[in-house]
DNA sequence: CACGGTACTTTACGCCGTAAGGAGTGGCAA
DNA sequence: TTGCCACTCCTTACGGCGTAAAGTACCGTG
């Protein structure tokens, strides 16, 4: 009678990622029939979830405020996903669906790396809580392998054999994820405490000071790296301090990056 | 009366940091008199948590769970710490104490940066929920000072200026980090699932077919890519499948960024 | 009209962080 | 020696979480 553990919601999983969503699908593959008409969607609960982690973060979406903005309680959900864990999972591929699918390769690899890479700053950037998901064990749906479908076929271009394209795929990766992770956390940080990283590192920095009044001896490096005039970023001059950092270390990053890439190229290359 | 807000927990917590753990410092900055004495100090719980944390992860480190191993309520630990924030701040900046402090650049930046990529990497593998704390608003404790401290010294030898360094700093970061993120959520993703990385990919991909019979037609490249074969890396032989791909990856990347590390040198250095 | 299946609700359980207040202990001053 | 007070540590409680269990209301079908 009972199902091999897991292996029944592993199904139902994905069956809901690859579902049909075109219009004749009806119901979703549920089941017509007899009983009350059903007054939500997947979708509905899924677009639900995604409106909250966009605007307050991945903490605020629990299923008593999902519930809550579609006018439901929170065990109403259960009836469209089986828990909290298959809604993340939802809501991670269906936000993915918002990346570019294509870059022309006519101006060559380096051009269409450089503009995947700001596109997918730019797509963390604007939902910020799927870089709390946990990356192994991906979620395995239709949008997740139409990015990396994206993604090979630009390294593709390089003409690198396939071992070493899976390690520039994933160092590209780490990088743009631990890229926007750093301004996520801190807008985020700037918005959970009302302090905006001046104020911040004001006050820390004073506090600093009298906590460990030999820094300067102690940690001159740090002292020099802190204190160097970073110049500002065309088109970023009103960000936050921190921010216009970060986006300046994104793009000297990202060249080191490609320039590795090509020297890469260059010496297996034919 | 009341203190400015945070302000006062902000320099509580920085006294914490940067407390003297010397042998006549006694009670730890605590004001010595009447009153019963302390069964406990703020160590017992801090080296109390980072071992829950190290054997079950972040999610078992519950106030009530450090208190039980201590033998006390959750409550308790109230008297040494001022809330779990800055227990975890705590934690961090304790653990942070293991890295390496030194690598001698005798053979060159190059290999001296190869170790640290290593060293962090195996570090981030013995404490993984390190990388679950957010990274903006860093902690600002001593040993994260010491970390900048060490990684700067290895980087000034290559001569950049300081704007490509925090560039080339913050991209061997966020690498080093997003692999070892990989590596430990596929083990945590193992044992909290009881389910190998093997047999969580043999059922998904069969529940892949069964979904998506034309999933070879619409992602040819991650049909290619995922069915290469990797071979193996000498001295990982036995490790599960995945993370041998992980560790083979993060010496391909770090290879790669080095090499990027290298061109951008060569170009603007002397 | 009754029945069965479905949507949705209420209630409840055991977790979490932590506020509030009380009990017991130990050093110091009277 | 006694009384006090600072201090540690406890119990209880509150509002949150995910979700199990059971009940209610609605709907299409027989």
């Amino acid at each position: 009678m009972a199902v091999f553990a897991g292996q029944g919601d592993a199904r139902r999983s994905m069956r809901l990622l690859w579902r049909d969503r075109a219009p004749g699908a009806g119901a979703a593959g549920r089941a017509v029939g007899s009983g009350r008409r059903p007054g939500l969607d997947v979708d509905a609960v899924v677009d639900a979830a995604i409106a909250l982690a966009d605007e307050d973060g991945m903490a605020a979406v629990s299923m008593r405020a999902v519930g809550q903005r579609l006018g439901r309680t929170a065990m109403a959900l259960y009836t469209y996903v089986a828990d909290k864990a298959e809604l993340v999972d939802l809501m991670c591929d269906k936000v993915l669906g918002e990346l570019p699918v294509d870059y022309p390769l006519d101006s060559g690899w380096r051009v269409a790396l450089t503009a995947w890479a700001r596109d997918s700053r730019e797509f963390y950037l604007r939902h910020p809580w799927v870089l709390q998901v946990s990356q192994a064990r991906p979620v395995l749906g239709p949008n997740e392998f139409t990015t990396v479908e994206t993604l090979v076929r630009v390294l593709r271009a390089t003409g690198l054999e396939a071992s070493v394209l899976r390690g520039v795929l994933g160092a590209l990766v780490q990088f743009v994820r631990g890229a926007a992770a750093v301004i996520a956390d801190a807008r985020s940080a700037a918005r959970e405490t009302g302090l905006g990283d001046d104020e911040w590192w004001y006050s820390r920095s004073s506090l600093l000071e009298e906590v460990s009044p030999d820094f300067a001896d102690r940690f001159p490096l740090s002292t020099w790296f802190g204190q160097e005039p970073p110049p500002p970023v065309p088109g970023n001059e009103c960000a936050p301090y921190l921010e216009r950092d970060a986006v300046r270390n994104f793009e000297v990053g990202l060249a080191v990056l490609l320039d590795g890439v090509e020297a890469t190229v260059a010496r297996g290359g034919a």
